[in-house]
DNA sequence: CAGATTGGCTAGCACTGCTAGAATCAGTGT
DNA sequence: ACACTGATTCTAGCAGTGCTAGCCAATCTG
């Protein structure tokens, strides 16, 4: 039986190698950089194995995206605990999304653009994307009616990643940036 | 001099097939099944003759964008004229830009998710694309303060793309779309 | 009608994601 | 200690991609 765990082990430990190394090579040289080649090279095996893992290469990538959800999450909790409770949490949260799409805009990409395998608000959604979702409910409570809450944190989501994508593609230019996400923010607190 | 002015004649319209293929293309089937291949099939020549108009096919699908932006101007003023002037005409220009992303989803795609090689938000920019722009700038006027009236607009485009890309590549549930609208442009308004 | 030139086409390159089947390693029983 | 067996990894290849060099033919000029 110790065999056949410390096999299961090592197949776990690969499969945590292929994530971080497709991550690393996404947020180094894109999207389009990772090819199941370079990937295989990466890790130092060969291109079948990464399909003994996965069922493709949108399944890699969906790997990928969760993990750097869970990034996501843990600085957006952040940014909620050093603001001051109130007005200023959104703010900081809006921040903070904002500071991640474009710090790892490559990584940024493959969790909100691309259409991966993956549920997304159901309750098979992996954890780290829900809490990211529960940020942006804590940062957007104060200014929410009765029972608008969910709705409200969605339609702040959906601003900050159009402002961001659009931002960042080159239609919106980067310089009045600051100015639009006040206005934005004033606007959405009511 | 005539029948080099036949050639040329020839030749624009040869380049309008193929974006006009280009687009049939896209819109039925999605970028993945633009491929150079089926595009030179469609147009009835060899896949070397698109390279004799076109750069590449980021350059064909620039092409394609630069036609889709002008049937959007088009349906946003059009949304414009039809609501009665005042706070009305924001609701009807959001509608008709989303009921737009979501009658052409691939369409849209190309005009404003992909990396094209067009110049934004510069006197270049083709004027397609500034007239959508001015459409949504017409459409918050009422509610602009002064001298934010571009910006306010910035704003609105970035919402709207926002919730159409999170709600077209599933990451929010279409069920709730109408309250998040209804919300985004409550608060927006002021 | 011969010659020059423009043009489109055939064939091919280097690359992609993915897979069938050969080869090699590990663990097992004698 | 050794051959066997079964799982696992690799080699080699497929069908497809965007793009291009160089041939070939149709067109216009003198």
């Amino acid at each position: 039986m110790s065999i056949q765990a410390r096999r299961e082990r090592e197949r776990a430990e690969r499969e945590r190698l292929i994530v971080m190394a497709a991550r690393e090579l996404v947020e180094a040289e894109g999207w389009d950089a990772v090819t199941t080649r370079r990937l295989a090279e990466r890790v130092e095996y060969s291109q079948p194995v990464l399909y003994s893992h996965f069922k493709g290469k949108d399944a890699i990538m969906a790997a990928v995206a969760v993990e750097g959800s869970a990034d996501l999450a843990a600085e957006l909790r952040a940014a909620g605990r050093e603001a001051a409770p109130g007005q200023e949490t959104l703010a900081e949260v809006s921040a903070a999304y904002l500071a991640f799409g474009e710090r790892c805009p490559e990584l940024y990409d493959v969790m909100f653009n691309r259409v991966l395998p993956l549920p997304w608000a159901t309750p098979e959604t992996p954890s780290a994307l829900q809490e990211c979702f529960a940020e942006l409910c804590r940062a957007v409570r104060p200014m929410a009616g009765p029972g608008e809450e969910a709705v409200l944190a969605e339609v702040l989501w959906s601003c900050l990643h159009g402002l961001l994508t659009l931002t960042r593609n080159g239609r919106l230019p980067r310089q009045d940036h600051d100015r639009r996400l006040a206005l934005l923010l004033s606007r959405l607190a009511g």
